[in-house]
DNA sequence: AATGAATGAGGCTTCATTCAT
DNA sequence: CATGAATGAAGCCTCATTCAT
């Protein structure tokens, strides 16, 4: 009934006419689906929080209709679920090879690590993960505590392993590395809150270039 | 949204004071009201979020029935605004006049500071502030955009003119303190939210103990 | 908004103009509602079946909105669970006493219990009964089993007693019962249903009079 | 309700023909299609009603899916009105033949005829019927009120006739057999209820073997 | 001032129906 | 002929808001 607003349906190469002549594509297939309203919620959730974002916002988001998010999630807050666990959880492991690979000082491979994590907030619609959880922690507590430990502690965990491997190869004063890897931390899901919070009216970023 | 012919709602007193005046010692206390009101909206909403919050949880919590809440706020949305603006701006004032009256060193200043900060976090239903105002940032822009200009610019000036105070004192090293600034407050702030989000499955302290 | 339109206003003697002029009676009181609704339902569950009814035609039919039935029932399955529980078990205990009380003879007992029950069928909307049980049999197993148990088991007990009654007596010859309480009931409740699915477009009674 | 410019629903033959005349062996039974999806609309139908049955419940105990369904009938309410008119209807031929060539007593035919019904009743998927034609009676009154033309009054004709059969042979005493078909039939009907109803969770069979 | 029964717009969800493959 | 992904109308239910008491 209504040709789907999204992705300009590509007009076809007219080669034979034994076929129906224009089959535009057809609607997206099943298996590119799921993610592409995972990114559409992702964006909603993002911005209005849970109860306020509205099915019909993410569907139309995602270039679907109503229905056709519910053949892929059973509910709402299962997309939530869905969102948070899939989604969100995607991209420590990047980190995580860094600090594998790395064989610099300790100071430079936390520096590489966080012009990363500045990349990642500027670009990456992940930068509204924080936001999200914040804001539903209230409402799914298992998203926080699940988010709190296959995030926030694997992150922790990572900045501390290099503050440790600093430690260890004379680079830092010695410390427990806690409330470091802390303080080194909080600046930069500030910056991502910044971003998802004020980008809004103000594009004066919280923390452009930081010198340590 | 829709302005309904009653009556007007009256702004609440801001701020406190000291000594209610004089209270007409009619049935009940009167000027109490709107405040109980606006403390029981400020934990629902931090529980739940703006559209999560229902306007019987806030009259429950305030001990009142749901008509009445409408006796002193219009809407929902009137309710919030007047939360944000009376409830939250409140206390940096006395943030202001303890770096006003201080006369140590600003190190000791800003440890003061901090101290008083992460107390408030502890104990003050002000700390979810940040929380509150993240979560919707995206349905009222303008609560946003009026918290990071009455508290959070105003507290960031606060310590920015600490550490320029330690600076022309010959205190602290050359800084423009804009970073510096930001950086000591991050982990603050992340304080206040990491109790509001955290707090209700997991007991332990983001920052308990700092030795900056 | 909009004035109830079922229940007339009804128009109320001008005594004193001191109170506003016309508090047509408020909408009705608490008590009463719940009763309305269920009778409400009764007839629209009748009708249309427990799927195909609609609430918003019970709550037109019992002459209030659409949200208040919910303030006294949960749910749709809520309220058609009431109604078999409080509507439909009603009137067997009519029958019980009347058998209690009755001397005369067994014969002249049970053509009294017919014409109560064919009166009954007639001019209550309890008529409706099996209809109802028999169209949400498969959907509301629990519900058949209840009526099965404390309606038509009781039921035909009562029958039965009444023939045990008669042989005692030595006004009927001896039998079990059981097969004659089926057949003498069976004819009754068929009636029921006739009217129930056919009085629609054809007025013709199943069983306006018998003879036995 | 919407006539959609596609294939036009062919008529399904009606009753039975005891040899498939010559089936063009195509790409699978194609005559028995219909039929198997009728007969599953039947059994869900039964179960559920009408509104709460779902097109892909059918669809799935006909081993079909959805879309199929709509190859042999246009919807829903087409798929139902042929389900009563040419699956119910079927049966009652047989009971006509019956009457026509037994030259017994009146009373063992009606033995004999009793005996059919409760073997059909206890065996064919037939016995839906009326729970079907009763649920939907208020939905469905054209199919209501067919059922009671096609199928009620000619199977309580079918009665009478046999009534009156034997009272001309002076078997009988003379009555208008009117109030004695029904009598004769309610415990008919009420058994097929029964089982349709009752058999889920209680298996008394509810008229097993009478003695008239 | 306070109450809480009543209202109805609006959101989530289901499911009959369509149609490209 | 058959499929099943997609659609969107429609129904259940919630909850902000009103208003007679």
């Amino acid at each position: 009934m209504k040709s789907p607003p999204l992705k300009s349906p590509k007009a076809q190469p007219s080669g034979e006419a034994t076929e129906p002549p224009a089959p535009q594509k057809w609607r997206r297939r099943k298996g590119a689906r799921p993610q592409e309203i995972l990114a559409a919620a992702m964006a909603v959730f993002a911005e209005k929080g849970f109860s306020a974002a509205r099915m019909e916002d993410v569907a139309a988001r995602a270039g679907v209709s109503k229905g056709t998010v519910y053949l892929y999630y059973t509910s709402k807050q299962d997309m939530f679920r869905a969102l948070v666990r899939e989604g969100i959880t995607a991209n420590l492991r990047t980190g995580a090879e860094m600090v594998e690979r790395f064989d610099g000082s300790s100071a430079e491979l936390l520096r590489l690590l966080l012009g990363a994590a500045v990349h990642a907030i500027q670009t990456s619609p992940l930068a509204a993960a924080p936001k999200i959880i914040i804001s539903e922690s209230g409402n799914f507590p298992e998203m926080a505590e699940f988010y709190r430990r296959e995030v926030i502690d694997v992150g922790l965990g990572l900045v501390m392993q290099i503050i440790r491997r600093g430690v260890e190869r004379g680079e830092f004063r010695a410390t427990g590395g806690e409330y470091a890897a802390r303080l080194f931390i909080a600046p930069v899901v500030l910056a991502a809150l910044w971003k998802s919070c004020f980008d809004q009216f103000d594009k004066t970023p919280f923390d452009a270039a930081s010198d340590n």
